[in-house]
DNA sequence: ATGAAAGCGCTAACAC
DNA sequence: GTGTTAGCGCTTTCAT
């Protein structure tokens, strides 16, 4: 245990009258050595407080066993879930994860993926931001050929691997349990953005609306956030009709508008059902508790994961433009439940 | 633009009838170098692809410009915020971090400290697991002089810089403030530990209830989450003599316990006031609104960054156990608030 | 089953 | 201002 200079595999070498490949195989558990040496090997190794240097190694195999993430943002309970679902992963397989928010801009987006890049991450993981345009800096992955995949926010046009929820279906299903509770006058909340989470799910509301044939609107907002729930509010409360029924696009957008419709004395969901979607913690919190869609980011992020390091380690080709669905589900509790209350 | 071999300050040296080493000093910008030289690598360089091997750099300069940090969970909006800090401060200044979660267990937490030992990590941020023993593990890093700062969660008898709130301070001035409103049964909910966080705030609140002289009592929970609070709340619905006023180590856990109090008819302020603490953004959202004390998590993170990369590059030297406090405040809300009733 | 030797790409000491 | 040289610690042929 010096507490100064590094132990190199020489140092093992010398000290056991090997050679620095005897020891490099033993440490590595080749079965070509022989057992008693290696653990001579091992032992001595523990002893010297021996650790490899990973550099070395990189540099020799040109691999870093490293993967990197780029999501919008940490702050999320389900962004957190698909991080943890993704560090499992990649723990139990040897590679480290390293973890870059791009704070829904595009160009830290592009930033951070050329810092990953020239860190030369084995893989790499992606949820893209609200304004993503054609994102070109991924290119550099593709061209050489360092696997790439996307999960919950997919480009428009892509052909990577993805993993997501049936956005569209869910928003419909949520849609039609609004209208299945007597709503007729139905209004969606969301971000105006091309991405996919927020565009399906907006298809999926008009795929619901226009099948049962009644009145269905969209308010914009500029962020999925707690106060543009509430500034949505406001706009609603300024209707000269009221709607009787809201899907918003995330949890928190819901719980703010939802928060400040009550404030203006509005009854949910006697006159006015909510939906949210991501199945946040904190819809359970909430006075009446909010109806959701799950979103098993867990699983998601570590399919994801899997995904990806089977590329990496040669045992998945690539097969092109591949959609994979993470199931969801829709959850009815208190803010759409008109039932209950008959 | 070639994708498939990687190009090395040698292809460009070739091309441009200059040595490695030139090269290697235009890249970095050294001013030795001519100007006019400098320009014409950097040209080819973009021409020709090249980008940088952060192996055989950092093999040749014994250094990774890698943060690790290991923390409980990332799945707290406080959490996020203090990554969001560190990150912004290590990218600065040309730093990776690469994140993992201990989950709450001193096995992981070990077995993180070493993946992140073996990964050479220029120094490490952590913040400690509830279950903290000695922690052996992080010895290997004072022993090689890799710089370490503990954040929020830090050790009881540490020799390293830390950066907290003064938990004692603002239990107190929360406990007192319960008192202020006229609450006279005082009841603190935190868990069984005797990590700073929980038992720090736990002596304020027991300074405030001594030097009032009123009654005050703790329960103890398994976990601080929403649904440990709620347990609580059964425990105090069980009890001959209700408090009147509760300070919860946690917000979740406080949320929890203020739901199913509600549930159970009591009144809140009216009957028992609650105050919680993190300033989580769903203590705005829920009914009441719960009164917290704030947790400056960005704040905490960028400082401790800061510090460490300090450390790092030897522009402070290590000067001992050292506190560092994040100014942080009560915030009263309706949920302790009674004399807005009046 | 083990060893010798070369080289991954970069940087730093030294020379000119 | 630029070049020469050596070496960081490891892995991997190829040889024995």
């Amino acid at each position: 245990m010096n507490s100064e200079k590094e132990i190199t595999i020489y140092d093992i070498a010398e000290k056991l009258n090997l050679s620095a490949s005897t020891v490099s195989r033993a440490l590595k558990g080749n079965t070509v050595i022989h057992e008693s040496t290696r653990q001579r090997v091992c032992k001595c190794a523990g002893e010297l407080g021996y650790r490899s240097n990973t550099f070395a190694s990189n540099l020799r195999q040109k691999r870093t066993h490293t993967i990197g993430v780029i999501v919008p943002r940490l702050n999320s309970n389900f962004m957190s879930k698909c991080l943890a679902g993704m560090e499992e992963v990649a723990t139990e397989n040897g590679y480290n994860l390293i973890i870059s928010q791009s704070h829904e801009s595009l160009q830290k987006e592009a930033e951070n993926a050329k810092t990953l890049f020239n860190n030369r991450v084995d893989g790499l993981i992606v949820s893209l931001t609200v304004e993503s345009g054609k994102p070109d800096h991924f290119k550099p992955f593709s061209e050489k050929r360092v696997p790439l995949v996307f999960f919950d926010r997919i480009p428009a046009y892509n052909s990577e691997a993805c993993f997501v929820t049936d956005n569209m279906e869910l928003a419909c299903d949520a849609t039609r349990h609004l209208i299945d509770q007597g709503c007729r006058q139905l209004l969606h909340i969301t971000q105006k953005s091309g991405i996919n989470v927020y565009a399906d799910r907006k298809s999926g509301f008009e795929k619901a609306v226009k099948e049962s044939g009644i009145s269905g609107k969209t308010v914009f907002i500029e962020k999925m956030d707690i106060d543009a729930g509430r500034q949505a509010a406001n706009e609603i409360m300024a209707m000269k009709k009221l709607p009787d029924g809201i899907f918003v696009s995330n949890d928190a957008a819901a719980i703010g508008c939802m928060k400040t419709l009550r404030e203006n004395g509005i009854k949910i969901p006697e006159q006015i059902c909510i939906v949210g979607y991501n199945n946040d913690p904190v819809s359970t919190l909430v006075t009446p508790m909010l109806s959701t869609v799950t979103y098993p980011g867990k699983e998601a992020g570590a399919r994801a994961a899997r995904y990806l390091i089977d590329r990496i380690e040669g045992r998945k080709n690539f097969s092109g433009e591949k959609c994979f669905i993470v199931k969801s589900e829709l959850i009815v509790r208190e803010s759409s439940n008109r039932k209950i209350n008959q």
